[in-house]
DNA sequence: GATCATAGTCGTCTTCCTGACGATAAGCAC
DNA sequence: GTGCTTATCGTCAGGAAGACGACTATGATC
């Protein structure tokens, strides 16, 4: 092991790029930004920026999912009391940790370390937010991974690729929510403060890009301790019978775990 | 969104540390080495360096990894192809990426981001290797992390914490690779490449501290699919009736996945 | 207002998996 | 051989999930 020189490392610039998921009309959806200059100029990316010198960088992510959607984040790790963060309420997202990725050549100009934060939000009414007019909007992600979808079907136009390795970034981003709704209450997070079994189901179901059986879903969601409280009221918002309220409730692990089925 | 500016970043530092486990003497195990220089100088910390100029993150830490223990890394994010990834033969270790830390105040030289890596290995003859001598050794991560043991017994000598924050890094891998063994078969990489049922087991009691019905686990290894595959030959190192040799599967994800019992 | 479409909710049945645990097998130490 | 240790097979009860029938309560349509 060559001793520590703290004179002598190699300089790396250190970027957050937040993979910003949500449901949108059945459909799982990420914040992808335009690009207004080289490289990659006129792509579409996902949204980050350079961490500060004196900035945490959950705080970083924090900063930039705030400034691109005027969302706070609801950040585990920092909080020190797990009981008191609070769930998903006012306009509020779920913020962690993904990956960081370090590939040389992942950046032509100099060598960047990016550290991708996975951020989940309710369906939110308009992406934009930083400054300019149309340069942000919900992407679905089965459109920019440009991979078959839940029917089957071939995805006809296939859109320009992502800048640098944003497509592998938000390929994780959205195989660690598929997984990770499957063991935690973290769906609730794509939800508003107040919703019905049925809209949870339907998160699942755009999430995963399947079908599941709302009978089954309903047993096991209202079965499961901790997991829904209901709120009280009832809406019908969705058409159909006037549906039971539900916030999140306090469990966030579920044991045992909602299975995604495998066809 | 701040323009990207590539002449006006701050410049970090950023490095590798390890979590590497393993098995001894059903306790596991991470690996640790004494600081020779100030700050934390002469108190114990994960392995590491810095990441060079013109390096992958996965290879600074296979770097790490083989000067410290003299292991290869069988990174799966590296493959391309997962099926050609040898599954812990020879002296090869399970490497991942595990979180990247960079919190400003971490190390108090300068602004240090670590991209921590989790190595799971084998049980191996002797920790030394980068080259003095009694600077490396592997340590119980129960001991390291002050908690109480699985018996329910407080544990007396409390050594010295961690340098920096490697006891969160140590804490955040040892998580990992205790939810990594329910649902993958990870639990592989801690064996050699044969071994029988029940040092499998003993894996699973070691990492999860409890005691696990032998019965059960028999069918329930035995009884998934791709998870072992016989090698013919049976041993009897283990005392007792001699054991069916097993090598690792193709399997790589368990389903339904392993119950770790929760008293 | 009757009918229909849509969603929500409650039950039933079968199958699979697990935890608890008895029983047998095959080595080694004495 | 006796005893000890570990491995391996089998049985049984309980719980969870998939498949699916039945009923309820709204709005939309005729």
């Amino acid at each position: 092991m060559s001793p520590y020189d703290p004179s002598a490392f190699p300089p790396f610039a250190v970027t957050v790029d937040l993979v910003v998921l949500t449901v949108r009309r059945h459909a799982l959806c990420t914040l992808v930004v335009r690009r207004g200059e080289p490289p990659f100029q006129g792509r579409w990316a996902l949204p980050g920026g350079f961490v500060r010198a004196d900035e945490d960088l959950g705080a970083a992510a924090a900063r930039e999912l705030s400034e691109e959607t005027g969302l706070a984040a609801h950040d585990p790790a920092s909080a020190p009391d797990p009981a008191s963060a609070p769930p998903a309420d006012g306009n509020g997202a779920h913020l962690e940790q993904l990956a960081t990725y370090g590939d040389p050549a992942r950046d032509p100009r100099m060598r960047v370390v990016s550290v991708a934060h996975l951020a989940l939000a309710p369906d939110l009414p308009a992406p934009r937010a930083g400054g300019d007019a149309d340069s942000a909007r919900w992407a679905p992600v089965e459109s920019l991974l440009g991979r078959l979808d839940g029917d089957g079907r071939e995805d006809g136009e296939q859109p320009a690729p992502l800048a640098f390795d944003h497509a592998r970034i938000l390929a994780d981003g959205v195989e660690r929510a598929r997984s990770k709704i499957e063991y935690s209450s973290l769906a609730t997070a794509f939800c508003p403060p107040e919703f019905t079994v049925g809209e949870l189901r339907r998160v699942y179901e755009a999430v995963w890009g399947v079908a599941l059986d709302p009978r089954n879903f309903h047993r096991k969601v209202t079965g499961t301790p901790g997991f829904l409280v209901p709120s009280g009221g009832t809406t019908t918002r969705q058409g159909g019978r006037p549906a039971q309220l539900f916030r999140a409730g306090g469990a966030t692990l579920l044991n045992p775990p909602m299975l995604r089925p495998e066809a």
